[in-house]
RNA sequence: UCCCCUGUAGCUCAGCUGGCAGAGCAAGUGGCUGUUAACCACUGGGUCCGUGGUUCAAAUCCGCGCGGGGGAGCCA
């Protein structure tokens, strides 16, 4: 059975065939009933039309049983259209029930929803147009992340989602614990790790990078993609507390390769959205953010500007009347900041480097300046930051110097010290949020919106 | 965690300084038409989020709680 994409591609008028897929809309008229299928495949519907002077009891009984959600299965043969609207159709035969869908308890109607209302729906809303554009387009960028690496020559690893150990140190942590945790608060006892099951307290991951950076030191090229875990108090259009993230690591690299790398990274995704998601990426551009296929295409063919970050101070400084926050050496760039450089400054993307130590972290290459350090930020306008990444410190004693000044937990490091003991290399990476990258391509406002099934603050449904 | 907005029909919303609950869409019925966000007419459809208070009278005003949205911080 062919689906309804190829049927679309391949338009063979005059074969037979069936059809399955979900009822999308149905219209009656005197002589014809119009019956659209969708199955998924791509974002467009297949019109079957049924002859009604000519249409067997049973048909008919189907048929009035096929509304809006049912599955169906239909038999005809294509046809040109002879409507404007589509180029074929099924000129139907017959038409089987698979699935009902009553109309008096189906949530989604023929009519446009809100995203808020298909959120709190979220088993049904991949049969809309939006969400199963997204889902489509989400499965390509997926791709396109495994296309781009490996014709590069990295290597996928895949590092772990419970760890041990206190070092990750980018932000809160969901905890992993096999106690009875109802059983040890009745018994008001202190909690003693050392019975559960890794003999000490564990953790989901946030991040892979000081994992896969054991790899890149064997392997020279590699990269991580999978789930990633923040337990931040975050009620934001932009976070989530399971997202998915893409790092990769190369060997021998320094910030100048890193920065070439994102760009070109960047460049690959949104061309392969434009190429293999013309359809969804029309719809998006329709009915989610105008201009949206001219603005991917002009980033596509753009050069990303390089600015350092005192650089970045200088112009914010100049203009620091449109500020909240008030832009200064050593501040952090607020999101406010961020999006000026991108939208007003630039008006497109940039790769701020080389910010102040203090608001960066350990792991990043300290500048012969002492005062800042190898680090990059991309900026794109409208999401704002949507790369982090930096050349790595690579010499013992300055990196044990970093962890020291920063009292951290110099034993907890010891294997990741030891990487810089044996065979140090400059090396360098970035991380890329997948969902921010989702958001930049379909024009989805709300992070939300752009994962299957969201996990946030006080969500966890489905 | 902080700030702002919001909760009324299946969905999206209107309902003003308190006075009999409304529209569009969706649905049902009928009509019309190779229709395509179909069109036209009629019909049904309500715990006005919950709770306490003010008042002759609360969807409307006030307190508390819960849900939703947006912004900030944190960050990817």
């Amino acid at each position: 059975m062919k689906d309804i994409k190829s049927i679309l591609q391949e338009q063979a008028v005059g074969s037979t065939l069936t059809v399955k897929g979900w009822v999308r809309t149905k219209r009656d008229t005197k002589n014809a009933i119009f019956l659209e299928l969708n199955d998924g495949s791509c974002f467009g519907n297949l019109q079957c039309v049924f002859d009604v002077s000519n249409l067997s009891d049973q048909n008919k009984a189907a048929l009035e049983r096929l509304g809006t959600g049912a599955s169906a299965a239909v038999t005809g043969t294509l046809v040109a259209s002879p409507a404007a609207g589509q180029p074929v159709e099924v000129s139907a035969q017959s038409a089987e029930v698979i699935g009902e869908a009553p109309v008096d308890t189906y949530p989604l109607q023929k009519k446009a929803h809100s995203l808020e209302f298909l959120r709190e729906i979220a088993h049904l809303r991949p049969r809309t147009n939006t969400f199963g554009a997204v889902a489509r387009v989400r499965n390509q960028m997926s791709y396109a992340v495994h296309s781009f690496f490996q014709e590069r020559g990295f290597n996928y690893v895949h590092t772990p989602i419970i760890t041990a150990s206190d070092c990750e140190g980018a932000g809160e942590m969901f905890q992993v614990t096999t106690l009875d945790m109802d059983a040890i608060a009745k018994a008001g006892k202190a909690v003693d790790y050392s019975k559960d099951f890794f003999g000490k307290p564990s953790f989901l991951s946030v991040s892979g990078q000081l994992n896969v950076e054991t790899y890149c030191m064997a392997l020279s090229k590699v990269y991580t993609f999978g789930p990633t875990f923040r337990a931040e108090n975050s009620n934001t259009t932009r976070h989530l507390a399971e997202f998915w993230m893409i790092e990769p690591e190369f060997a021998f690299a320094e910030l100048e390769d890193n920065m070439a790398l994102a760009e070109d990274f960047l460049k690959y995704l949104l061309g392969w959205a434009l190429d293999k998601c013309a359809d969804d990426l029309d719809f998006f551009d329709k009915r989610i953010q105008k201009g949206l296929i001219s603005m991917l295409d002009s980033v596509r063919n753009s050069k990303f500007v390089h600015m350092t970050y005192t650089d970045a101070i200088k112009q914010l400084e100049a203009n620091k009347d449109t500020f909240e926050f008030k832009p200064y050496w050593g501040c952090d760039l607020q999101t406010e900041h961020e999006r000026f450089l991108s939208e007003t400054v630039v008006k497109g993307p940039l790769i701020v480097t080389d910010y102040p130590k203090e608001i960066k972290a350990f792991y990043m290459r300290l500048n012969e300046d002492g005062k800042t350090v190898r680090a990059m930020d991309v900026l794109v306008p409208r999401i704002g930051e949507i790369i982090g990444g930096s050349e790595r410190e690579y010499r013992h004693d300055v990196l044990l110097n970093r962890i020291r000044e920063l009292g951290l937990d110099e034993a907890a490091y010891w294997w990741y010290l030891d990487l810089r003991r044996f065979g140090t290399a400059p090396h360098s990476g970035f991380g890329l949020g997948f969902e921010r990258l989702m958001r930049y391509v379909t024009g989805m406002e709300n992070i939300r919106d752009v994962i299957p099934f969201p996990r946030a603050v006080k969500q966890a449904e489905f």
